[in-house]
Parts: structure tokens; sequence; C-alpha cells
DNA sequence: AATGAATGAGGCTTCATTCAT
DNA sequence: AATGAATGAAGCCTCATTCAT
């Protein structure tokens, strides 16, 4: 890419990243076009080429960007000291709420990655995905999990919650407008009642 | 759709079909392209529109197809005295397999129509997938969940299921080849520990 | 082409002869399709290139059918006798309408050619059109035109009444179903105008 | 289609247009390629695609085109003065003659448009059509037939007149190149002869 | 003789990418 | 920097022609 994108006013530079991120993130990599871009960020395509070479290169360049971007945030959102596997699901869904008012599609950008299926696409984004990655795992590898039943294996228990919250990020995204509340909403439900499944019969008392 | 379709070979019939299959699996409708469907199925471009006028009428077909024959197939392993919600569930997934052995794509296809984008495909198999999730909903709608605690809801637990095998399910499509016993062996401890976790605490015995 | 062709029964000669010329007189060469001349005779896609070995030989042969057919009538129905221009040319029509009642495209068939774009058809078949043409010429050619006016130059009459037989008998093949009556009420009263306008102007009697 | 075709330079824009015009004219509309208009016009396949959004957009466009310039170039030709039915003929050809320095096939083009057989185009242009025609019959309203014999039907005269200069047209551009001259000439002849045979024997002098 | 399944070149159209201005 | 005209490869689909039955 040309780095005097970043010359370029904020506002101009945003409109460019959210519109191709809602194109990629709602076609996929190969059936994003690039006239729905311009028409989305209102800038000419010659534009785009000027300074991304081409379309992987535009699409590498707005992963890692909402990839630092959401990093970013993660760093400054969540406490170390947060020890409940819980409260810290929810600290990272704050985290993508407060990302998303800034650029509405890099929640449901990030989760479209996982479905990518065009090749080049994948082999281009594969190592800032799993950066990504890498954080959430940081992320919770402070967490403590000495009040689970003994039965909860760690990493299914862990897939559960993220295919399902994967899942409900998606089917709130496809609803007319994305709506915080209810989706946060739908979050909280969920968490809790995983929460109460996957505690520790409280000790029954004398 | 022309009908003497089914006058070819079965041999050929099911060429065609799990290359149509697999290719609308892995890249939804609009960027499955025809020529992909021509090498998989080892048959030439014309054909394809001698049985089927456009590609919204292959779709359509395909997707007809496997619905029906799930069904057809649910409709002979799932056995009505079946009461338990994760006996009924496996007894799913195994039918899914045994569709699996003669159309290979049948299970990531129909799980990929949940993602779909085009307006034009989603329209035109609306009511075939409800069909199939009706099936789904009978099936469960016999399941007795006295035995869960009372703090599971039925919607989120179901919801929770239903994303993660989901996820599990499109996970194994991704690797290499797919791996029967591998994905069995992950549906199975996942839904051994939902269990766990969802069962009302044995009483405490004296 | 394949002379068995003529060991088909008669009927089914006809049917694909009428099919062929229909389709070629309402398309032009280029735009003519075998599907529509399968539809239109009731006769299978590869019957027509087992006799005609491809489109062209079957245009040639339909030409050279038509051609000939058409000629042998003029020869049965024009009267060397014959010397009005107006009789001549209405004999002309009648014996146009006579082949139109076993091959009701005939007429129209040979009209187009005149407006074959196709290089391809033009070059195969010019000749048939020379020999059809000097047919008529020769039909034309006993004729006596001393009733004539002066300022009546042959080559300009003729040519008038040409184009404009041409013209109308398109433009009743244009309407729903041809009606021969409309035609040849047309076709006279047409003739008779043009009969009043040559005639030297009958001298004033004293 | 989109306006700023309009904004190519004029040169430019008659190539496409001439372009278009030749390969309808002598093809219609349903056969003519895309390829040929290509190479007639050295414009590239997808500009075509950019200014008109498709095949019968382009078609649209380009019969509003020839009738609109035909028409303006009619309205400065022709004066109303001219009471005359042969010179106010002769005028409509001079026009046709001027436009087709500018656009060589607008003459063969309209001409076309009365056998064009594709349904579509038939519908998409019907209007166009009819406005030319509407403005030739306003052309000929103001004539004087006075001077013509009794037995001369106008009908029947304008027809023999209109088929006839459409078939002196059509074999003129059917000759390796349009000659101008040649059809003036056979043109005038026709009109004189018609004039000589349609008017009212000049009265005998005493 | 007769059928129609099968093929692939060619037609219209889309779209990533280039380039003159 | 910015535009959008321009290109051509690739996509869906049609159709003349071939060939196994």
């Amino acid at each position: 890419m040309n780095e005097k994108f970043f010359d370029l006013k904020k506002e101009k530079q945003d409109r460019m990243i959210n519109g191709a991120m809602k194109v990629f993130a709602l076609n996929g990599y190969a059936r994003a076009s690039t006239d729905e871009m311009v028409k989305e960020a209102g800038v000419s395509k010659g534009l785009w080429f000027h300074y991304f070479d081409n379309k992987i290169g535009l699409y590498t360049f707005v992963v890692d960007y909402a990839v630092k971007y959401v990093m970013m945030e993660l760093s400054a959102g969540l406490s170390a000291e947060n020890t409940d596997f819980f409260d810290t699901t929810l600290d990272i869904e704050k985290v993508k709420m407060l990302v998303r008012r800034s650029y509405p599609y890099v929640p449901l950008f990030l989760s479209s990655l996982d479905q990518e299926t065009s090749q080049e696409a994948i082999d281009a984004v594969g190592e800032y995905i799993e950066m990504y990655r890498e954080k959430i795992r940081t992320a919770y590898s402070s967490v403590d999990r000495s009040g689970f039943a003994p039965y909860v294996d760690e990493r299914i228990f862990d897939m559960t919650v993220s295919f399902t919250m994967k899942g409900i990020l998606e089917e709130e995204y496809a609803k007319e407008a994305f709506d915080e509340r209810s989706y946060m909403g739908r979050v909280k439900v969920f968490l809790s009642q995983m929460k109460k499944m996957s505690q520790e019969a409280p000790v029954e008392e004398a």
C-alpha cells in the first residue's frame, strides 16, 4: 500500500475503510465489488488503486487495520485484574461495541474472516488473524477457572461460548439495522446461563 | 428443470449433484462458478443448461434434492420413542454422516444456506429450507426436558447447541479432508459436556 | 445432402421442408435456430444433420427445392400466349398462391432471399436465385409493351411493380395469419392502378 | 444509458454510433454482435457497457439518435411552401443523403427497422419509429394532389413510391460501397416516371 | 432410420485493474 | 491528489454440430 493514505483527511480515510469493510464483510473477498465500495465511500475508483495496489492489497490493509484497532482497544479496555471468565468475555464484547461506533462493520468483518473461502484471501491475512486470536487467548490466560465443575473441559467450553457468540453476532447483523442493546442483551442472557451451567454445584451446607 | 435428468446414469447424476453442491457450499450462490462445476463433475458446460435452465434453476434443484434426501433419511433414522435431547441430536448427526457417504457436501451445503447473501438465491429456496427446519423442530418436539436444571432456558440452550455444532461442522469441512471420526468425536464430547452441564444436580444421597 | 431423404415418407419430407423454410424465412439464415425447426417439424435434431450435413447444406437444399418447385409450377401455370404484362404478373402471383398451399412459406422465403445478409448464405445460393430470376425474366420476355406510354421505361416500371409487390407480400405475411384473399385483392388493385397509369392515353376520337 | 457518453470526443461518439448502426442495420437486432461493433468502432467491449447498460439499451439509444437527427434535418431541409409531391419526396431523400455524410448507415438503419423481427427490439423502439413516421406524414399532409389523374388512389400511389424507394435504397447499400450519385440518379429517374404516369393527361388544346 | 444427450465455441455482460488527464 | 474512461479476462448462457444408442 501507499503510506500517503494516512495523509488523507481522517474522515476520508474512515469512509474508505468503512466502505471496504462493509462490502467485504457482507460479500466475502471474492464477491466484494469495487463499484460497491465506490458508492459506499463516495470516493473514485482510481483512488482505491492509487493507495492500495489491488484488491488483495486493500483486503490485507483492512484486515490489518481492523485487527490492530481492536487489539489496541482490547489492551485499553481489559483490566488485567479481571479474573472472571464471564466478566472477561463481556468486556471483550463491550470493546467490540465501542469499536463499532467508529467502524460499524469491524465486529462482523472479523467474524466473517472465519468463513472466508477464497484461498488467496486466506493466505494473505492468516498471520493477522492469528495475532488477534493470540490476543484473545492472552486475555483469557489469567482467568481463574477454579469455580468450574470438574467435568467442564476448558477448550470445549470456550469453543461453545465462542461459536455461540459468533452466531448471535451474525444474526444481529443480519437484521435491518444492528441494535446494540438487543445484541448485548442476548449476550448477557447467554453468558448468564452458561455461568450457572458451568459452576460447581454449590456445596450443600451441612 | 428437465425431468430427463433422472434418466441419466445414477453415477452421472450424482457427479453433477455433488459437483454443484460442493461449489455452491464453498462459494455461496453468486460466486459459484459454472466452470468450476464443469471441472468438478467432468461434464460439459452445455449439459448443465440442457437439464437446468439457468444457475438459479440448478441451485433450486440442488437445495430441493439435499433437503428431501436428508428429510427422508431423518424419517428413517430417528425413532419416535427417542425422548432424550442428546440422543436425538446425536442421531441427527448420524443421519448427516450417512447422507455424506452418498453426497459428501450435503451437510456443509445445508449449513451454508444460513449464510447465503444473494437475495435471488434466498427467495428461490426459502420454502425448502423452512421445510427442513420444521422437520428438525418436529424431531425435538417430543423430547423430554424434565431432567434439565431449572435455570436452563430451552431456547438459549438449543441455540447454543445449534451454533456450536454448526461451528464444529464448518471447521471440520475446512480441513484438507473431512474426517468423520474426528467430527463425530468432537460432537460426542461436546454433547456429553452439555449434558452434564444442563442436568439437574443429582440429588445428594443421604 | 443425403439423397435418402427422398425415401422418407412424403409427408415427413414436407414437414421438414416447411419447418426449415418457415424458420429461415422469418429469421434469416444466421439467426434461424435448429431447435425451432425441431419443434416446427416434430423431427429430432439428429435427423436434420443425418440428411443435411450442416446448416448451410440444409439452407442450400431448401432454396434449391423452393426455386425448382416454383419454376415447375410457373412452367405449368404460365401460358406462352399471354402477352399482357398485367395478366402475366397476376398469373405469377397465382402460381405463388398455389405453391403456398403445399409449402406455405415459399413465397416469403423466396422474397426474403433478397435481404439475406449472411455472406456465407449469399454465396451458397446465388446461382439458384439467378435461375429463378432468369425464369421470371423469360416469362416477361414475350410480353407486348406496345400499349405503354412512351415515357414508361421498361426497367423502371418492372422494378416498381416488383418492389411494391414484394412489399405487399411481406406486409401480409407479417399479419397474424396470411390471408390469400386479402393479398390477391391488394395485388389486383395495385396492378389495376399501374395499368391505368402506364397506358398510352387513349387517342381521343374525333 | 450514461449521459456522460456525450462528454466523449465527438469523433469517438460518432465512431461508436456508426459502428452500432452499421452492425444493427446489416444484421438486425438479435444477430448484431458486440464483437463486430468492437472491431467496427475500434473501442473495447467493456466501454459499450460503460455507457449503455445492455444491448437493448444501446439499440434504443441508436434508434432514438437516428430518428431525432433525421427529424431535425427534415425540419431544416423541408420548406413548408413545397406543395409538390415529387419535390417533397426528393427533398426527403436529399436530407437522408445529407445525414449519411455524418452517419453513413442512418438511411439503411431506419429502413431496416421495418423488418426487425425481435419482439424485444420492436417493443423498445416502437414509439421512436412512430414519431418518425408521423413526421413524414406531416411533410406530405400539405401536398397538393390536384394534378393527379382521377384513377390514382392516394394510398396505393404512396405505397408504390415508398416500397420502391426502399427497394432502391437497399439495393444500393448492398453494393460494395454506397454511391450517392447512383442512388440519387435512380431516385430521380423513378420519381420522374411516376410523375408523368400519375398526372392528368394534359388537356388537349383545341 | 431416429433420437436426444453431449460438446464447446461464441454471445452478452460484469468487474478488477490501468492510465490519461 | 483525484477522477472515471478504458480495457479484457472471466462469467453465464445459447446453439450448431457430433455421437452413442
